[in-house]
DNA sequence: CTGTTAGCGCATTCAG
DNA sequence: CTGAATGCGCTAACAG
């Protein structure tokens, strides 16, 4: 089949270890052997076996990364930055894509990635078992969701204060009656819709404003869930005249049920959202952004710092910084509110 | 470290071999043994090396994806779905995200994916040289982009067709100064700009309308090139009242630089895109309806059917249904035109 | 049905 | 600076 080492060495007339060292930079090599090892391996289109050195050396120069929905802008954007810190360190990706209950249990029982990764970066919220299992793997954990957690690097944001923010303008610019559209429809270790809730419910009695349960929805953070809390929200006896939307994708999705009630935005309903999706731009969302680019690089590389590294000290909790963006979908509530 | 196979044999009181065809469920192993193996393997936290056994057995159960951007909502859905089924039938996915010339570069030179992988997915489009570079590594090959090529099996579209529906209906609701936002910057062998705008050109052709080139714009795929595209679509000395945008998010790029513009769409401008990504229905986006992601899943499921039968006979080409979906960015232009 | 014997292709001792 | 030996953990023949 494709050449092996001992192809290149008979080759260039060396011995299999020699290859070995001097392709990989090795000292010990003389400059002229290593050149010519170098001239045959390009001439035979010889690459190494990454099993074969990996079963040698136990290191794999693989990563694995865990997601709960590549498809999800989020979720797409944060391993595109990281798999470029990574693949520019000279590591591959494995990618495992969780999206169904069944498929994400599967991952965490029989851990395919055990032996075969050298670090794993998680991008969804692991519960205590799962940890657990990750853990157990015994290589650096990384992750860019959630809170801190034992035996992870965590690189997130505070989501106390985005949502507090968003509330806030809402508040601010004068509702009283302020919807949320939530992401809560999964475990309970999800730690992030339940830091925004209680923001949502602090921002309120701050302003001495009653919660009012009938204005909360679950939107499970999509498009369509955003879509069907909203129309939830409208079917209340007295409607919000603002809402916060825990993610981009859900505020649009509120958009969408707001324009088949021909309600407009903001003169109706005003609407913020949470992330600064790519397109929050075109539809003019107001947003709480958050540098999803930035949190997966950051998580990469401190991933591959433990792994130069493994002795020195590794920070737990990196906070990256939030920002409001105003747009057109917030306005003042209308003199009187619709109905 | 971590449990090996001997250590399995040994707890369990029989042989490596027996545990290697026990629990990779071959036969020649007797129930009670079988069951005992199990019971053992699992109590340890067991799982094979995977770089020990591709090394023994020459199989990896592993295939490459190769991506030009995995952050992009139509590449990520591609992946979304093909991972899906990869996963499903016990084959992990190694990922490789080449956005910029040099990674595409050092991933066609160096081929990491040699010897790593039992087949590859391209969701780009190789030139003859890249082409060649993955036909050298002796596996089965798909892409779900372009035209038919040899070596590979492609899931597509007949692009064709779906730029003459768009640009048909443009013509049919009275437009003559129809624009096009292309996205055509990519290297030579990028087929499919070059099919949608033969289409382009062949409509206008066939309603009589003489081609201007001052309305056409490269939009690199991109929101942002979409936005640029259009801006200069409009410091045309006569600007087009309608404009096709070989993809959605340059559509979605040209909304926004319309909005700046003050210009109102579609009374002032119509605008269809290409793929109905999945915002399009909640920013009311005339566009050629593609399924994404049933053209991620076929080509993982040809391509899992090329390795189970090596012998049979396999598709070279095959081509998806799309549809045209009308929603609210195009309308008839105004009795007369902007200006 | 089960154990024994050989490698798979490479990295890593240890000599020289 | 270089080569020879050894083993990483597993699978695939081959015996029994």
């Amino acid at each position: 089949m494709t050449a092996s080492i001992n192809d290149v060495a008979r080759a260039a007339g060396v011995s299999a270890s020699t290859v070995s060292r001097a392709l990989r930079g090795r000292t010990g090599v003389s400059d002229e052997v290593r050149d010519r090892i170098a001239a045959v391996a390009a001439q035979l289109g010889y690459t190494a076996s990454r099993s074969a050195s990996s079963l040698a050396s136990g290191r794999t120069f693989t990563i694995g990364v865990v997601v709960p929905y590549v498809g999800r802008w989020f979720f797409g954007t944060v391993l595109d930055a990281a798999e470029q810190v990574f693949s520019a360190a000279g590591y591959d990706v494995l990618l495992y894509n969780l999206g169904t209950p069944e498929t994400r249990k599967r991952f965490f029982t029989k851990l395919p990635v055990r032996k075969r990764v050298d670090a794993v970066l998680s991008l969804l919220i692991p519960d205590e078992g799962e940890s657990a299992a990750l853990r157990s793997l015994g290589v650096p954990l990384a992750s860019t969701v959630g809170g801190a957690r034992p035996g992870f690097t965590v690189v997130g944001i505070d989501d106390r204060l985005g949502a507090e923010s968003a509330v806030r303008h809402l508040v601010n610019i004068g509702h009283r009656r302020i919807g949320m559209i939530s992401g809560s429809s999964g475990p309970l270790h999800w730690t992030t819709p339940v830091e925004r809730r209680r923001a949502y419910l602090d921002v309120l009695a701050e302003a001495g404003i009653e919660h009012d349960p009938t204005l909360e929805a679950d939107g499970d953070y999509t498009l369509e869930g955003g879509e069907r809390a909203m129309t939830e929200l409208l079917a209340a006896s007295r409607p919000p005249t603002a809402v916060f939307a825990q993610s981009d994708e859900m505020a649009m999705g509120a958009l969408r049920a707001l324009r088949r009630h021909r309600l407009k935005v903001p003169d109706d309903v005003s609407v913020v959202g949470f992330d600064d999706h790519e397109l929050a731009d075109v539809i003019g969302l107001t947003t709480v952004a958050q540098p999803v680019a930035g949190q997966g690089a950051e998580a990469a590389r401190l991933l591959l710092r433990q792994l130069d590294e493994p002795a020195a000290e590794h920070p737990g909790h990196v906070r990256m910084p939030i920002r409001m963006v105003l747009r057109e979908t917030t306005a003042p509530p209308r003199p009187r509110g619709p109905q």
